[in-house]
DNA sequence: TGCTTAAGTAAGTGTATACTAACACACATC
DNA sequence: GATGTGTGTTAGTATACACTTACTTAAGCA
């Protein structure tokens, strides 16, 4: 159906496609919504072959869902000791970041959380080390007395709530975007002591 | 199976009983996932019962997100004169009814929104009367000077984001809560210009 | 007693879907 | 030229699910 493509590119090239395709249509039409057909055109290859790469749907979104936890991860800065910059960073990194996908990012989360066991324990770890990660920063700021001491969740919700909010739009409009600077001053305004 | 009652109560309680467990399976398995089977043995009646309530099991899905609809758009007051007393009517409100929502009620939104026509449709009717609704009550503060003229969608995500990222947590820790009154305070620092 | 209403039971249809098996083809490397 | 690797093609299995049909049962009411 599609013509042959011999260069070597091609050898893990597939694999890297069926994980792609994978995770977008997990994210648009959830995990069962997605079916492996759609999931192997997608990527330009057949059903047959995709289950040559895997064992199975779930284990091919399982391990779909692993570089995208990594690349969320690695949206949360080290603290530099500039807060505002730091935050800033956070802010314009998931708006971009979420924004980029087709649809909620996160509620691809509960369609693992609630279709694969496995799938479920890799959510889990996220979290974790998501809010690990985020916890640090936060907690590294209150510790230089630019933050106020409060409960590490609570800053977190605070300051994800509305960007998360956003994301989970499905009509994400740049135009009710926050302008991150504004943003983290807002957020500053009620959690710390330095008021501008 | 289930013994019989002849109470006239029965009349019209299976309907009910069917529209509760299928807003619950919806909101706990997604659309795909809730089956026709498992909504009608949750109310505790057999699968041809159910289709005799209802035509399809997308109708029975619209029909049951109409009664969630309303349930959240009395949630929000209308202005009363008392900034705070709102805002915190609001939190309790929204907290209090999310929370008691088995698993994500956001995410059913868009679960009907992703595999109903109908369902998409109502649902984007909610979501504009939501804002309006929440916009109306922003911009009622607005005139009075109590909150600082700012883009209503701008307000609408800040406060309401928090909410929302906590409500859409599988875990609905307690502790995680921030209480209405700090949480209106906090956003009032950020957004008015009566400082506490 | 007969009629109506709400439900059950049993059986089935058609379709979608995850996943498999068997065989063929093209290319690359040895 | 043989062998291996990655893919296509075709066909299939088994299951689940939405939804239907036909017959039955039990209760309430006239």
């Amino acid at each position: 159906m599609v013509s042959k493509q011999s260069d070597s590119e091609q050898k893990n090239g597939t694999r890297a496609r069926l994980l792609g395709s994978g995770l977008e249509l997990l994210v648009a039409r959830g995990y069962l919504g997605a079916t492996a057909r759609d999931i192997a055109r997608a990527a330009g290859v057949t059903e047959v072959t995709m289950y040559r790469h895997f064992r199975s749907k779930d284990e091919l979104f399982v391990e779909a869902f692993s570089s995208y936890k990594e690349a969320v991860l690695a949206l949360i800065p080290e603290p530099s000791g500039d807060v505002q910059r730091d935050l800033r960073v956070l802010v314009d990194n998931f708006y971009e970041f979420l924004s980029a996908l087709p649809v909620q990012g996160v509620q691809m989360m509960s369609e693992l959380r609630r279709h694969s066991e496995l799938g479920k324990v890799q959510v889990e770890l996220m979290e974790t080390a998501m809010n690990q990660r985020l916890s640090d920063l936060f907690r590294y700021y209150q510790e230089t007395g630019e933050l106020l001491t409060e409960d590490l969740d609570h800053v977190r919700i605070a300051f994800l709530g509305p960007i998360y909010f956003y994301a989970s739009r499905d009509d994400k409009d740049p135009h009710t975007r926050l302008p991150s600077d504004v943003y983290v001053e807002r957020f500053l305004r009620g959690y710390s002591n330095t008021s501008a």
